[in-house]
Formats: C-alpha cells, structure tokens, sequence
RNA sequence: GGUGGUUUACCGAAGUGGCCAACCGGGGCAGACUGUAAAUCUGCUGGCUUACGCCUUCCUUGGUUCGAAUCCAAGAGCCACCA
C-alpha cells in the first residue's frame, strides 16, 4: 500500500529515503514512510507508555510537531488489556492519535522490572507490577500484542541486558536475542506494521557487530541499538552506538532506544543515527526540571521564587509565551497539575525544536558547527540565566 | 482577681532524670532521574566543621542532682472555667 506524504508524492510503507547526507559527517535526514504518515528523522518519539504522553494531550502533541509516540506492549497488555484494545479499535483510536505510533516491546521491562520475572528460553515469566499475576510474555506473545495495538512500528522482544554485564551474559541474552528475533519476524502483523530488529551485546564490540550482522541478514525494515542509557557511563553508552550501528545497513532507519540527553542524541546523528526515544524530557519535568539549549535547571529552586522570565527566554512553547518562572515554581511547589503540564509541553518543545533544527543543519551541510555551537551552549552554558534580565 | 491546663527547632508534634542536638509529619533547601512500577526517590534542615568532634539549645530566672527538655520555685505568654 502507498501513503501519502505532505506533497502529492507516495511511497509504499516502509520506505526510508535518506534525502541528504551531511557533507563532513555521518548525519543524515530522511523521510520513513508509515501506515499513519511520514516520519522525518532525524526524529524524536515522545514516551507515551500507558496511551498518553504523561499530562499532555494529541492537540498538544500536533501543536509542539510530534510526529511520532510510543506505546508499551507490557503495560498496555496489563492494563486496560488486548479485549478493551480489540473493542477499542487498537491504539490510535483509542488514545485518539491519528499519526504514527511505535510500540514498544515489553523487553524493556525485562530490564527496569528484574526483579520480578524470570527469564526462559520461550520468552520471559512476568509478575505483573500491578497486582503480582503472574504472566508470560515472549516473541510470539509481544508480537500479537502489537498487533492488536495496531502499531506503525513493532519492536522485536528481546532480552535487554543491565550495565554492569559479563562477556558470558551477554552472549547469551545476544543469542536469545536473536533467536526471538527470527520468530517475532515471522509472526503475523496489523496491516503495514513496520518491525525493528534490536541490536545488543552490551559493552562487547565483536558481540554487538555479530548481533548487528546477524539481524542484517533476517531483513528487518529498520533497526534499533538497545541496551544502551542502562545507567553505563557515558563513553560506553558511545561506543555502545557506534558498536551497534557499524554493521547494520546504512540505507535502514537506525533508532537509538532511550537515548535521551539533547548532546548525546547530536552525537548519535553524528554518527549515522535517525529515532530516539526518551522519558527524560516527560518524567523530568514532572521532577521539574527545565530543559532549556543552555542546559537543563531545576525551576523549583528557591533563586526563581520572583523571576518574571519564562522558563526558557527566547522560546515560544504554550508555557514560555504566558507563563513565568516565578508561576510555574509557585505551581511545581504546590503540587498543582498544572505546573507539570505546561513544563512538559516547554520540555517536549524545545526537543522538538532541536531535531528541526539537526535536520536543518544537515541540508545545509553545516551539522558539525551546529553541533559544535550546542556542545558549548549544552555542555559549558548557564541555563539559569539565560537571556540576562 | 481565683482555679486548672499549657509553652519543644520555620509550623505541627513526640520525648517526662542519663541511650537527646532531641522520633515523626508538614514546609523549606539541595541532588538524582536516559526504551516510565517515577507529579517519584534520596539527602540536609541550631552554630562551626569534609569528617571525627566541639559549642550553644527545649519560654525566662533561680534551684535540686554526679547528671535536667524532663523534678522544684518564682515570673512571663497562651487557653479554659469561675468571679
């Protein structure tokens, strides 16, 4: 089948062009082609894990440019359940978001929720966070979840590793990995559902190249680098990418699972990457913190008690264009919904606003000056008093 | 005017002779957060110190005691009832 793109043009689902690749490095912007519209990467897939990005609504989502959301198979399965989703009409209908979806697999919560499964060779015993039932999910079952869900995008299951892991491990969780991988490719899929194949092997290079090889040879339509931003420092969060992408095929989609922090996501896109994923942006503001191109502060500190500037000076995000620092504090430290919304939507804006403008700086050839002029604002600026008085 | 009660750190509130610089809430401050068990979690919240520790504290003053936030006396503030 063909979408439609924004122009008169077509394509059939799947299809990633690279419109242009940056002369001095490995960026690249492209166009993915989805059952529910273009995806322009490189991209930045807000978090929506229970069917809504945390406090904010699709108007919000369309308003700030999101062109794509994620939905969790392991926690949607838990609740409300495939029966309502099936009722529902699967997941766009039900959250009311009529553009792409990329749903996650539930091998996250192998990661984040150790504690309570035990992984076997068919898949991974659950007990549900909820109510402690015990459940099974594997390739097979993950896959019919994301097909009812009815996602643009499947992940496959996978075992993802936690950082510190043994080369013995690692091997083994790669290995699974790839076996669940050929079974989740070869399960039946809502009507142009795209499936990623994920790459892993922890900080080992030869495991990851193998993992990256191996995943290549099944035909995937776009693959992902997972088992990174597991709490690893951050040189081996790198080299985890660059491992993880070196032998996958250039002319796919590369998605890079979690990655999260403005620098670390330039440097990803750098080096050949186009999706990312995040809580940071959401969950942070709810702890609230401000993400601003200058860094990141905590609004809730006392010094903005009567600070008349919006959170970030120069931004024209919903919150920034009415709002000031001293009220959205006042918000925050009252436990008001309100605060945390509207500082999710400047948080989610200013991520937005920052693959544009990767994108930009791609075709016009200048990424690695755009990307050295937001290392030094990122890395060495002062968020707090940005934009003077 | 009389009788009874009460007074603890920013607020509330434990503690009623040594284990008390004083439990616990709230508030305040700081930090953490990378595919969401997260509008969560952690630490600090008398002074000086990185810390060990030292110093000054439980309304005020005086006393009892080896030792007092804790017991006694007087005073002050607040509360209740009686006149």
């Amino acid at each position: 089948m063909e979408v439609q793109s924004g122009s008169q043009e077509s394509k059939p689902v799947g299809t990633f062009e690279i419109l242009h690749e940056d002369r001095h490095t490995g960026a690249r912007a492209g166009r993915l082609w989805t059952q529910h519209g273009v995806i322009e990467t490189p991209v930045f897939m807000p978090v929506g894990t229970q069917a809504t990005v945390k406090s904010i609504e699709p108007r919000d989502l369309h308003e700030m440019q999101a062109q794509v959301v994620l939905g969790n198979t392991y926690h949607l399965l838990l609740r409300p359940g495939m029966e309502i989703m099936e009722t529902c009409g699967g997941l766009h209908k039900f959250m009311g978001w009529n553009k792409p979806i990329l749903t996650d697999r539930g091998g996250f919560q192998v990661f984040s929720l150790s504690g309570l499964r035990k992984i076997k060779p068919v898949g991974v015993e659950f007990q549900s966070h909820i109510d402690g039932a015990r459940f099974f999910m594997g390739p097979k079952e993950s896959m019919a979840v994301q097909r009812i869900l009815g996602s643009d995008i499947a992940m496959c299951f996978d075992e993802c590793i936690p950082y510190p892991c043994d080369e013995a491990y690692a091997t083994n969780a790669v290995r699974q990995t790839l076996k669940w991988a050929k079974t989740c490719l070869e399960q039946p899929r809502a009507e142009g559902q795209l499936v990623f194949g994920i790459v892993q092997g922890g900080e080992f290079t030869e495991l990851r190249e193998y993992c990256a090889t191996e995943l290549a040879a099944m035909g995937f339509d776009g693959y992902a680098v997972g088992g990174v931003s597991v709490g690893e420092p951050e040189p081996f969060l790198l080299k985890g990418i660059r491992d993880g992408l070196r032998k996958l095929p250039w002319e796919k989609p590369h998605y890079i699972m979690g990655l999260g922090d403005l620098w670390q996501m330039s440097e990803a896109v750098r080096l050949g990457s186009d999706m990312f994923d995040c809580v940071i942006p959401t969950r942070n503001a709810r702890n609230g913190a401000a993400f601003t191109r200058d860094g990141v502060y905590p609004v809730k500190a006392g010094e903005f008690k009567a600070d008349l500037r919006p959170v970030e000076v120069g931004c024209d995000c919903p919150c920034c264009s009415n709002f000031s620092r001293a009220y959205i504090r006042h918000l925050l430290n009252v436990g008001e919904i309100l605060g945390v919304r509207l500082l999710t939507l400047h948080n989610l804006h200013v991520y937005h606003k920052f693959m544009r403008e990767m994108r930009e700086a791609i075709f016009a050839d200048g990424f690695k000056d755009w990307q050295e002029e937001q290392t030094r604002r990122l890395r060495c600026g002062d968020a707090r008093t940005r934009g003077g008085k």
